[in-house]
DNA sequence: TTGGAACTACGAATATTTTCGTAGTATATT
DNA sequence: AATATACTACGAAAATATTCGTAGTTCCAA
């Protein structure tokens, strides 16, 4: 049983419950409204195939559900991100790094924590 | 007219256009079937709809045609790091960069790489 | 207690991506 | 020239992902 990659649209309904904490249908489908034109129907029905195939798990509350995100956002984020890099930079996160350094702004802050880490990772 | 995202099979396409140049459907298939099973044609078809869509373009080579990647290695994965770090790190490049340095093995001279890109960057 | 609002379930339509069978054409071999 | 070989083109099947209509249930308000 390997990790099962979820899909954009599923990825989408994770960050609002790993944000929100379990939700309702109805309170998801309007976080995804904001951003784009989507039915009610639509992401209900995206979230009982998510609940399916064990992403999501829920209770009955009353007279509706509450769905809970059954995968950790962190481990989500390490899976998908070495599927990222090795399929985008061919397994070379040096270079992924090197390029999301170098395209994003990031706070003088930031950087020092950066070099922390791997001040802390060289051991020197 | 937005950049159009390849494919998960059109990067693996890309890929080995970066890595050996204009390169034939044969040739492309060979290496494709290194990895995983794939038949010729599908290679071909997969081809075929990147030169539609202008992701590849081609020159007749004698009987064959000689296919070439009509966008950039480097290009395509800042745009694809893009929309991944908004997806799977909710636009927070830092996280991404932590993750990547954290659950990847990086030799020191990497490391130390990326600390002189830092130390660039704040200017100080 | 009737009607509307807010849910869920289900099934099907649509869109997208991936796969491959079949046929046609050109080249090389015998 | 006939046959085998190596391509390309085309169309459609299969797999996957996304969208939504419709119907049924429960709850609440008038």
């Amino acid at each position: 049983m390997d990790i099962q990659k979820p899909t954009e649209s599923e990825l989408e309904i994770l960050q609002i419950l790993w944000q929100n904490g379990p939700s309702s249908v109805r309170f998801i489908n309007e976080e995804l409204a904001k951003h784009r034109d989507i039915g009610y129907t639509t992401t209900l029905k995206l979230m009982q195939i998510m609940f399916e195939k064990k992403l999501l798990s829920r209770t009955e509350e009353g007279r509706y559900h509450l769905y809970k995100a059954e995968i950790g956002e962190e481990a989500t984020q390490i899976n998908l991100l070495g599927k990222f890099v090795d399929a985008t930079f061919r397994g070379s996160a040096m270079k992924l790094v090197m390029q999301a350094l170098g395209n994003h702004d990031s706070s003088k802050e930031e950087l020092e924590e950066i070099k922390r880490l791997i001040d802390s990772k060289i051991g020197s």
